[in-house]
DNA sequence: TAATCCCGTCACAAACGCGTCACACCCTTG
DNA sequence: CAAGGGTGTGACGCGTTTGTGACGGGATTA
């Protein structure tokens, strides 16, 4: 599976949730002094605070390389301030990162998206072919039939979304949470509009209307 | 290239030799005043004492990073006591890092260890070429098409890690860190400042606009 | 020491993305 | 054919992101 577990200390995993837009390949849960609150599957990535309740995050990191369900995390040590001293000690600790805190969310993810991109390199997942219609998520750039599509970014989510979900009616809402728009709620009526804008854009770089809409019920992208 | 090189200026080279059993994924060397006995291929890692036998550490640092054979290693001061004003010196050096000393097996190794997972792939090149582009390291200098690209060092190296990295969105955060600024930290909208430079020298020079934004992500090399 | 170069930051204007609205058009149903 | 709901799309406005000239400090050179 592709799904990158996180893990934190702090509460900003909540604020991530929103954040991320593709839920399906994060997952997030707190970190708390007895460890992960649930086991997972897949590659795990810790960010682990200096200081905790009550516990210290050395020992925290100590933990979780110690116990074989997690030793294998990558784990981030969170410093308050830049203490060429502590850093020492969170690699000696087993840390194989630090970040000078406090966290934020870039932070976070400029880190998990890189490891993600280095994932998929090995497993050459970045890359995908659906027809004439070609994504390559590494340059965030799509093709039909080799010509660049120009898209803005929240087109090329939808046309991503479609481009997994071939010869499916998508509902409108499924779109909407597809592309993880979760606050403000969005109007349905909006997904009308961005599907216009994608069609243009596919339109321009010679592609057909792959996108049919079926009334009532939502759009299909067409695979023949 | 899964080999890390690393250099030290003091004989702890041999001991680690045997101390570690993974062979394969190291080789040690020793520093000199006219810089590394050899030429390698792969991540390098230096630790410089901060007094060597007729050199100051910090001119060895400085050598290192002008050497277009070694600019790229990642350089550690080994300082004596804990001096506030000598870090600063050895970061201005161009150290990517300091401990403070005297260097042991242990400290060595808890760094490599722990930072070779994240050492990007980097080949000792000393010229590619990546579409109308190429980079020639030895003299530290990049034409488009034949046409000089006339640029300052800092814009060198970051042209330079676009090359490596083409077809890819790369985050503010990555740039920063792809050119090895570390300390003190980089205002992130800093990029925008470096890109804008860069591509005014690369139109200058006949090419047109190969740095395509992605808002709100980053900035891509775009090849054909 | 003076002159020059390099580079990080700031501030502000411009560009951009996007959600919504309004209205015309379309299709279905009776 | 009429009625009514579903859909396409140009226009608008807001908030955010980006580009860039200007500035100043540090380093380098003359």
């Amino acid at each position: 599976m592709d799904v990158v577990n996180i893990f934190l200390t702090s509460e900003l995993g909540e604020s991530l949730e929103d954040f991320v837009h593709d839920q399906r390949r994060f997952t997030f849960d707190r970190l708390g002094p007895d460890g992960p609150r649930r086991l997972v599957e897949g590659p795990m990535w810790a960010f682990v605070d200096w200081v905790m309740d009550d516990l210290a995050g050395l020992e925290m990191c100590r933990r979780l390389r110690a116990d074989p369900r997690t030793m294998d995390a990558h784990v981030t040590m969170v410093l308050e301030e830049d203490d060429p001293e502590d850093r020492r000690r969170a690699l000696r600790a087993g840390a194989d990162d630090y970040v000078i805190g406090p966290l934020t969310r870039t932070a976070v993810l400029d880190r998990v998206l890189a490891l993600q991109s280095r994932q998929a390199e090995r497993h050459a997942t970045r890359r995908f072919e659906v027809g004439a219609l070609s994504i390559d998520m590494a340059a965030l750039q799509a093709r039909w039939a080799g010509e660049p599509i120009v898209l803005r970014p929240n087109e090329f989510r939808l046309l991503r979304f479609f481009a997994e979900n071939p010869n499916r009616v998508l509902t409108r809402a499924e779109l909407i949470n597809g592309l993880g728009k979760r606050e403000p709620p969005i109007d349905e009526r909006t997904v009308d509009v961005w599907i216009g804008r994608l069609r243009r854009a596919i339109k321009a770089a010679g592609g057909g209307n792959p996108l049919r809409t079926v009334r009532s019920m939502g759009y299909v992208f067409d695979l023949n």
